[in-house]
RNA sequence: GUGGGUAUAGCUUAGUUGGUUAAAGCGCCAGUUUGUGGCACUGGAGACCGUCGGUUCGAAUCCGACUAUCCACCCCA
């Protein structure tokens, strides 16, 4: 059979077996924002274009070459969001949030847009954690939401992350240093690439982390944007160091780190890996005080972070990070004959009622295949109902792990079943290794 | 946008110097057990060998173009 068409260039179905993974890693995420007083912000997937322009910044790759951008029957210029900070500022502002009190902090799960040429942990749609710490102007709001992204690794078991960070300084130290740069870079410039010629012009940050030998060599030697920092901004970077140094997190200080959105100012970062192929920033961020005025809003310093979904995912699959066990089935109800049909059909209905996992059959299988249907689903018991069982009104349930069969009442079938399940969760919690404190500590739970 | 690799069943792959019904494992369905899954054995379904064109008596195999996909550059999450 011909497919009508297949997914799109860049594209990633999630199947059945894989979602389970990727949800994990969501709860995890929103469990950890959540505790540190992020609360979630949902904005559309499309945008005006001009608020891309604005804030990622007309002269990045990003929104020069990235972006899906088309015209609505109205014949507006929509884009579909390349990156969540954007949206997250305007609705910020829209709403009028930061009339509510400082600092407002809000974190997003969705799907981001870019018309890339897709490589390993490179998609055209894929998905980003990030939190935004809007109002926030300290140190200490770089680290916390540094830590943040810290806790997530943690929490799911992922390793060998490096941290990188950097300052960029406010508009006037960057404004000296490019300065510097350029004129640096013009002395060099017939042995630079041809890339970095022209980002001679456009962007002389970006030739100093380029890859050729002949310009990284150069770049060696440029000047370093720390030593260009103002007062302030350099002492805000020694604090933020400070805070994280107080928080016991490791990082490394690279000079060359500069983000490609025009928006970030002082703290940038990335959480590096070297485990998922050329694309290995898994996180990245930092402080972008300019934001919020340049769409329009009074100067409010801000800071926050996107996370890959896709690139975690894959960095816990390379290091073989364990994932949670999927919702087993815990009963299958198997059935001969019309009347065990329809009695099996209730039967899953009323234990589905109480939050247990049943199912029955649906397709027509004869008993054998019902079992063999059931083991495959990794049920935990199955109930033979046929027209003997309902005229002695007593089932088998049968524990598939061990074999074992238990003589069941058919007419309190989800009252004894559910006990048995009730029981079985008792048993399974391992209280070999509490100690004392653990028990009290459970105890006073159990009183509250 | 620029390079390089790859394309055979749902998945992973084999396929000899071009030669006649394209092979295996896993998965799926069924049987060996007429009311009980896993293990084993047996059988079955499932492939226009990415597409189009060329060379040839003959192409999965050689050549070309296209498409898809993977990897890298660039850039970023």
């Amino acid at each position: 059979m011909a497919l009508i068409t297949n997914a799109i260039k860049g594209t990633l179905d999630l199947l059945p077996k894989e979602s389970c993974k990727t949800q994990y890693i969501e709860a995890a995420v929103r469990e950890i924002a959540e505790n540190y007083g992020f609360l979630e912000m949902r904005t559309p997937v499309f945008e005006h274009t001009e608020l891309f322009q604005r804030s990622v910044g007309e002269t990045t790759d990003v929104v020069q070459k990235e972006m899906y951008t088309f015209e609505d029957k109205g014949g507006r210029s929509i884009t579909l969001r390349p990156e969540g900070t954007a949206g997250a500022a305007r609705a910020f502002l829209e709403h009028g949030l930061f009339n509510d009190a400082l600092p407002q902090k809000i974190y997003y799960l969705t799907s981001c847009y870019r018309y890339e040429k897709p490589q390993a942990g490179r998609l055209r749609e894929f998905h980003q954690f990030g939190v935004e710490s809007f109002g926030a102007g300290t140190p200490a709001a770089d680290a916390e939401i540094i830590s943040l992204a810290h806790a997530v690794f943690r929490y799911l078991g992922v390793q060998n992350l490096t941290l990188e960070i950097n300052s960029i300084g406010c508009p006037e130290c960057r404004k000296k240093f490019q300065e510097a740069l350029k004129a640096y870079f013009e002395s060099y410039r017939e042995q630079l690439c041809d890339t970095c010629k022209s980002r001679l012009e456009r962007n002389p940050m970006r030739i100093l982390d380029c890859k050729s030998p002949v310009c990284s060599e150069i770049a060696a030697g440029a000047p370093k944007i720390l030593d260009f920092l103002c007062d302030d901004c350099r002492a805000h970077f020694d604090a933020v160091q400070k805070y994280l140094q107080a928080m016991d997190i490791a990082f490394t200080v690279n000079p060359t780190i500069v983000r490609g959105l025009d928006y970030y100012t002082r703290t940038v970062f990335e959480f590096v890996s070297s485990e998922i192929g050329a694309q290995g920033t898994v996180c990245g961020g930092g402080r972008y005080d300019g934001l919020l005025e340049e769409l329009g809003g009074k100067p409010m310093p801000a800071c926050g972070f996107g996370m890959g979904i896709e690139r975690l995912l894959l960095l816990m699959e390379a290091q073989g990070v364990p994932f949670p066990e999927p919702k087993k089935c815990d009963v299958y109800l198997v059935s001969m004959g019309e009347e065990a049909g329809l009695k099996a059909a209730a039967l899953a209905e009323q234990l589905r009622e109480e939050g247990l996992s049943a199912q029955f059959d649906t397709v027509g299988r004869g008993l054998k295949a019902q079992m063999k249907y059931a083991d495959k689903l990794g049920a935990a018991y199955t109930v033979v109902l046929g027209d003997a069982e309902l005229e002695s009104r007593r089932v088998n349930l049968k524990n598939m792990r061990d074999g074992t069969q238990t003589e069941l009442s058919l007419d309190d079938f989800v009252g004894a079943f559910q006990s048995i399940v009730l029981r079985e969760a008792l048993a399974a919690l391992d209280t070999s290794d509490l100690d004392e404190a653990d028990i009290s500590t459970i105890l006073g739970g159990v009183q509250n």
